[in-house]
DNA sequence: AATTGTTTAGAGCCAC
DNA sequence: GTGGCTCTAAACAATT
């Protein structure tokens, strides 16, 4: 088997092969030296770099390693271009390209999520936000291109198929997709995933299947096709609290799966109307706490998907979303949960689920992205990763997770708080299990 | 037939 | 060492 890279980032080697000659990070010039990075050959982790806003300025990473690899060194970037990115871009922060500690309230996966756009990277007189994975941006803005660049390119990304997923359906206007579009979307924007399909795909349908914080919502009947819809959890949130995308911080899991109806849907599934107590997510401390050891999930039989019958009324479902929605309603009567169901259609910001995850998620898209813009970006404004590497010609891909967008109003971090060492400890090196 | 979804199993890595 | 999480492979069922 192939595969490639080991995804958790501990496999030094196969990173150096990746990223290792790459720049090296030479060209990060004032950042890599002194900061101490590394012998790792470009997989670096860095503990205790309190604001990343630093590095901009040459701040003072010392210490421990960091994986400037996917790092975007920020504040390299060239502020006056106009950004192509994301909308809303217009905070990003500066190595934010990596969100700091995902506790902090919904730091965007790879971008930032700051207020000043120090990561924007400038390519040709366009800007465009260096996802982590552009890290080397910046570099090429200095320099001219090298050879490594082919390197980076299709290097597994340091994401774990669960994370992919959650940023996907994150990224999705109305939160949830099809199995399909799960894999589109990572394809479009990882062109490492373009490769062994049958692979990696296999273990994104296992995932979707094994993991609770994935619910399966079946199609609206004037909406035929093949395969259900995927959602989030309406619980999952915090998946990646601790700012690791190779790990979650704890496993999201359904607790009581025994509530389940004739159909055999168990408590958890879409659809159901069961309290949310009886499921554990993330987002709370509480339930963090005292984690159950996850049952061998029921038997196919009890796990159905929600069926037509089993799910609320065709008639007042019109489309996936509305149905996401009011399944999340129900299921999650305490959040802020908005049952005009048509407004929230309308209107982005006021899905419940986008509610549910803008002050949580660490993938929110929310944060990422302005509502309004995110759907007519969702396929423009991201670019792929050898897009913004600078070796794509195509049109921008996908949208997503990993451009920046605007911050929602409480997490207005400032440098320092953006640059929370944990998450480049998490992301490039390993999980960081509590940063607070 | 192809795709989608479920489940089992094993292995590697990491935290405790 | 143990347990948790992830990845991968594979078998099988269900659906389109």
């Amino acid at each position: 088997m192939l595969s490639a890279v080991k995804m958790e980032g501990h496999d030094h080697a196969e990173w150096n092969g990746y990223y290792g000659d790459a720049e090296s990070y030479s060209t990060f010039g004032n950042i890599n030296s002194g900061l101490g990075m590394n012998s790792m050959g470009g997989y670096m982790s860095v503990s205790g770099m309190s604001g990343m806003s630093g590095l901009a300025g040459g701040g003072n990473m010392t210490g421990s390693p960091v994986n400037m690899s996917y790092m975007n060194p920020a504040g390299v970037s060239h502020h006056h271009s106009v950004p192509v990115m994301s909308p809303g871009t217009g905070a990003m922060h500066a190595m934010g390209a990596i969100p700091a500690g995902m506790s902090a309230g919904g730091m965007s996966p790879l971008g930032a999520q700051s207020t000043s756009m120090n990561a924007l990277t400038s390519y040709g007189g366009v800007s465009v936000m260096s996802p982590v994975y552009g890290q080397a941006n910046i570099n090429r803005a200095r320099e001219p291109p090298k050879s490594y660049r082919r390197s980076y390119t299709h290097a597994k990304p340091p994401y774990s198929y669960i994370s992919l997923i959650t940023m996907a359906l994150q990224q999705s206007g109305s939160k949830m997709l099809t199995l399909n579009e799960i894999y589109q979307w990572i394809m479009d924007l990882f062109p490492f995933y373009r490769q062994n399909q049958q692979r990696w795909q296999n273990s994104i349908r296992h995932s979707l299947s094994f993991n609770d914080c994935f619910i399966k919502v079946p199609r609206s009947s004037d909406k035929p096709g093949k395969g259900s819809f995927w959602a989030l959890h309406p619980d999952s949130g915090n998946m990646f609290e601790n700012g690791c995308y190779l790990r979650r911080q704890k496993r999201f899991k359904c607790e009581i799966k025994v509530s389940k109806e004739p159909g055999g849907k168990s408590s958890c599934e879409a659809g159901s109307v069961s309290s949310t107590d009886s499921c554990a997510g993330n987002e709370s401390p509480h339930v963090n706490s005292s984690p159950v050891k996850e049952p061998k999930r029921a038997a196919a039989s009890e796990s159905k998907p929600l069926r037509a019958h089993d799910a609320p009324s065709p008639a007042h479902l019109p489309s996936p979303t509305l149905q996401t929605h009011q399944l999340f309603a129900h299921h999650h009567p305490h959040s802020v949960l908005v049952h005009d169901a048509h407004a929230a259609h309308l209107k982005p910001e006021h899905h419940p689920l986008h509610h549910h995850y803008s002050f949580n998620h660490p993938f929110s898209i929310n944060n990422l992205m302005s509502s309004e813009q995110q759907n007519h970006q969702h396929r423009m404004d991201l670019r792929t990763y050898d897009q913004v590497m600078g070796y794509g010609h195509g049109s921008a891909a996908a949208s997503g997770a990993l451009s920046m967008g605007p911050m929602s109003a409480k997490t207005s971090f400032d440098a320092s708080t953006t640059a929370d060492p944990s998450y480049y400890q998490g992301v490039y090196s390993r999980p960081v299990m509590n940063s607070t």
